[in-house]
DNA sequence: TGCGCTTTTTACCATTTGGTAAATGATCCC
DNA sequence: GGGATCATTTACCAAATGGTAAAAAGCGCA
């Protein structure tokens, strides 16, 4: 936990007893690779935190392509927020692409983390905030060639080549996985 | 202010007290063509609401061009909003590309509807993750061709080819003015 | 109206990327 | 270990897009 303990610090100071609240609400969950953590067309019920591994937002467009729309890996929220907020059905899923071991809150403790810290509230907005701001920052950039995404792509997430498969990263910068192998190739 | 207030109770209830508080901390402000709301390396000091009128976010990648990363129209927040609340510089400009009238508020307004509207900060954050969330799903889509992306521009912005410049949405687009210049021309 | 300026369109060719297909390489399971 | 399956690379050609340049259209202003 103290991972996640530290990741919360950054926006806000608890005191112990509080933390241990935090702690107390959170539950371990392990995703074996492939599985979801949530899916399109449900409600997400649970916002989580990634200790070790990597997710993917991904979903299908209208000519049943697979396409995956960003990356979160350790130390970093992983929830479709607005619609977990919201109580509406996600229009992507989150799909563990490595095991990973994550912490967890119910809907329900989340809320109650509202009601019992002062100033939880302050540090979970800036938390939520700060994601979505990192994620809309950190994508490739439409208007650069597919070679300067790719580059750009290994200064964000210079492990990713070696834990995820070619095909996710090439959907995700937005080229087929022949043209992300040709380019690989002629970076070297 | 009837937009601003009609917005804002789409998020949550507000008495007429409450109302007549935001009324009052709320500036009309009016921007010329190409003014700039605010700018990359400032920190932004208020936050906007656009009544009339189209902004634009943009920034200058490392080859000097320059890049339109979104489009922000009626109804609708603008700000760069996680560094207006940390205090730091701002990554991009936020300029009126067509004659505007904003609603704004000062930092210092903007928190103290924080300390005297019970339930305003559940408002407030509300609307700011949507804000967010919307803009990383109006977007263009990477994986699909200049074509595609600019026919879902156009359902997500139909007025918007009549209201701002070719070269804006071409380089939103991640194309080059002749090539959206070429694809209008096929679509007709 | 006519001039100067900016924006948009068009044309040409070079380059990049996509689509299809096959070959190679890696991994899993029996 | 061997065969099946999936992932990656390579090759070939077609299609889309970029770069440069020039022409046409639109717009503000005297």
């Amino acid at each position: 936990m103290e991972e996640l303990i530290g990741y919360i610090l950054q926006f806000g100071n608890l005191n112990k007893q509080q933390i241990e609240l935090v702690i107390s609400k959170g539950q371990i969950l392990q995703l074996k690779k492939e599985d979801y953590f949530s899916e399109a067309g449900k409600i997400p019920k649970e916002v989580g935190f990634i200790v070790e591994g990597v997710v993917r937002g991904c979903y299908y467009n209208n000519t049943g392509e697979e396409i995956t729309r960003c990356f979160i890996s350790e130390n970093s929220l992983v929830c479709d927020y607005v619609n977990f907020e919201a109580d509406t059905s996600s229009s992507e899923y989150l799909q563990a692409i490595t095991d990973c071991c994550l912490i967890v809150f119910s809907k329900k403790n989340w809320e109650e983390l509202s009601h019992t810290i002062v100033g939880w509230d302050n540090i979970k907005n800036k938390m939520v905030q700060l994601c979505m701001y990192q994620k809309s920052r950190k994508g490739p950039v439409i208007s650069q060639d597919a070679t300067t995404r790719y580059l750009e792509f290994l200064e964000n997430y210079p492990l990713f080549p070696n834990r995820v498969p070619l095909s996710y990263i090439a959907s995700y910068l937005g080229v087929t996985q022949q043209s992300l192998s040709r380019i690989r190739k002629n970076i070297r």
